[in-house]
RNA sequence: GGAGAGGUGGCUGAGCGGUCGAAAGCGGCGGUCUUGAAAACCGUUGAAGGGUAACCCCCUUCCGUGGGUUCGAAUCCCACCCUCUCCGCCA
């Protein structure tokens, strides 16, 4: 959410950053309807004033022995104004608070303009993909041997969107996980944390995924108020939600391992093959909850962290800066992480690392205590993957394949595999 | 699933329907004392929103959530949520 306050003063500015990405704001009828709240505000808080000062008589009187009757037959009236003004007050104040649950976060001065992924901007690029003397087959093609990869059974199990891994390569798809976690969490100072993997809509609401994303997620169906989380960011990051920080605890640095579920209705028909996009996925997280002034650094940290697992696999991989666009409804800044697909002959999405700023803070009462102020403050959130085990898994078949179909093990994968040198 | 207890400020914990935003303690901050620190003592210390360009100041709201009763609700009534204890079941 953003800042009412700076929302209502600097409106124009606003309405020209939102635009950057897509979102037109329409600044007349805010302007009006922020004014009736304030005006209705007004009125409301004057009425409350008068029933408290005359309540306040009433008791002494009444302490006093005099005869009430006179000064209630005053205040006979005031109760059914209250209420009307109160009630209108109230929706008024509902289409403000919903229409603020709607508007994504400002985009970064630095974010380029642009309207989809052809506008990103790359950052570096890091390793070159490798020269094949073979046409390299793709991730499907390779797991299809041995059935290590079924996506007939994942179909009969559950639908499309889903995959069984067997054998080795659920051995492997374990083996990144572990990996994941143990640079990340050993190495790089992340607290390991477990989570429900299901979660409440105050939860979704918090990180931005309710109300305007409903659609994107599976719902528990029930008496529940539940959902099934499409990324640990959900619950990792309003562990902070309601809460105040002491400043001394922070910054707050966790990964996790999780499964993500995601609706994602009427898939933009793409990627129907294979295993890039799936209804179910897991993923090892990485967020951070930080002084609002150590943000920007952050994520440049988090980013190098994701990076360094891509490095330690030895797969070449790009970064790219999202363009206004292209970026999350919550974000204000976004680098994609992007692996050479050698099936693909391709650079695809296997990490995404963005600062919130405050956005997602505003939006879950998740503050510290400014020691400048003394005052409890919005603080920043963000987040990465660190990386998507699935893609990672594709991505290290496909790079990693020799003429023959068998699969060499990355070197840092090895002591997870019982040392073998293939799959 | 059955039975019971309870949700109050950063924390613990009082609170006959009427100056209760709320006693007390802890913690935090400031001060006295001290070479310094501790102890002791004194003072201070919630959040959100509005009036204001801003400070002081003033006002409103907030005692799990949402309704209701009342001139007036932390206190009474209803519904819901959550936590804890005991029993049952269970990985």
């Amino acid at each position: 959410m953003l800042d009412p306050r700076q929302l209502r003063s600097h409106l124009d500015d606003y309405a020209q950053a939102l635009e950057r990405r897509g979102y037109v704001l329409d600044v007349a009828r805010y302007r009006s309807l922020d004014e009736r709240r304030r005006e209705l505000q007004v009125r409301v808080q004057e009425l409350q004033n008068e029933r408290n000062q005359r309540s306040k008589g009433i008791g002494k009187a009444k302490a006093a022995g005099e005869d009430v009757q006179p000064l209630l037959d005053q205040v006979a009236d005031l109760g059914d104004k209250l209420k009307a003004a109160d009630a209108e007050l109230m929706e008024v104040q509902h289409s403000l608070d919903a229409w603020h649950m709607e508007m994504p976060n400002l985009p970064d001065a630095e974010v380029p303009d642009g309207k989809d992924e052809d506008d990103n901007v790359e950052v570096r690029r890091w390793g070159s993909p490798r020269e094949f003397d073979f046409k390299p087959r793709d991730h499907v093609e390779l797991g299809a041997q041995g059935d290590l990869l079924d996506f007939e059974a994942g179909s009969k199990l559950a639908g499309s969107r889903f995959v069984v891994m067997r054998g080795a390569m659920a051995r492997l798809h374990r083996a990144l996980i572990q990996f994941m976690l143990d640079v990340q969490g050993g190495e790089h100072g992340y607290e390991e944390v477990n989570v429900p993997y299901l979660v409440n809509s105050d939860s979704m609401r918090g990180t931005g995924q309710l109300p305007k994303f409903e659609s994107d997620l599976f719902a528990v169906a029930g008496e529940h108020d539940l959902y099934l989380i499409p990324t640990a960011e959900v619950p990792v990051t309003n562990l902070a939600r309601d809460s105040i920080i002491e400043d001394e605890q922070l910054p707050l640095r966790f990964v996790c391992h999780s499964p993500c579920f995601r609706s994602e209705a009427g898939s933009y028909g793409k990627d129907t093959r294979g295993m890039i996009r799936q209804h179910q996925f897991e993923k090892v997280e990485l967020v951070q909850l930080v002084r609002p002034s150590e943000s920007e650094q952050a994520l440049e940290a988090l980013t190098g962290h994701a990076e360094s697992i891509l490095q330690r696999l030895e797969l070449p991989y790009r970064v790219v800066l999202l363009c206004a666009g292209d970026m999350g409804f919550s974000a204000a800044r976004t680098y994609d992480l992007e692996v050479w697909l050698p099936g693909q002959e391709r650079y695809r999405e296997i990490s995404s690392c963005s600062n919130f700023r405050d956005f997602q803070a505003r939006r879950m009462q998740a503050r510290w205590r400014n020691p400048d102020t003394g005052k409890p403050e919005p603080l920043h959130t963000l987040n990465g993957s660190g990386l998507a085990i699935g893609r990672c898994l594709v991505a290290i078949l496909e790079n990693y394949q020799e003429a023959d179909g068998r699969i060499r093990l990355p070197t840092a994968l090895k002591p997870y595999m019982g040392n073998a040198d293939y799959l």
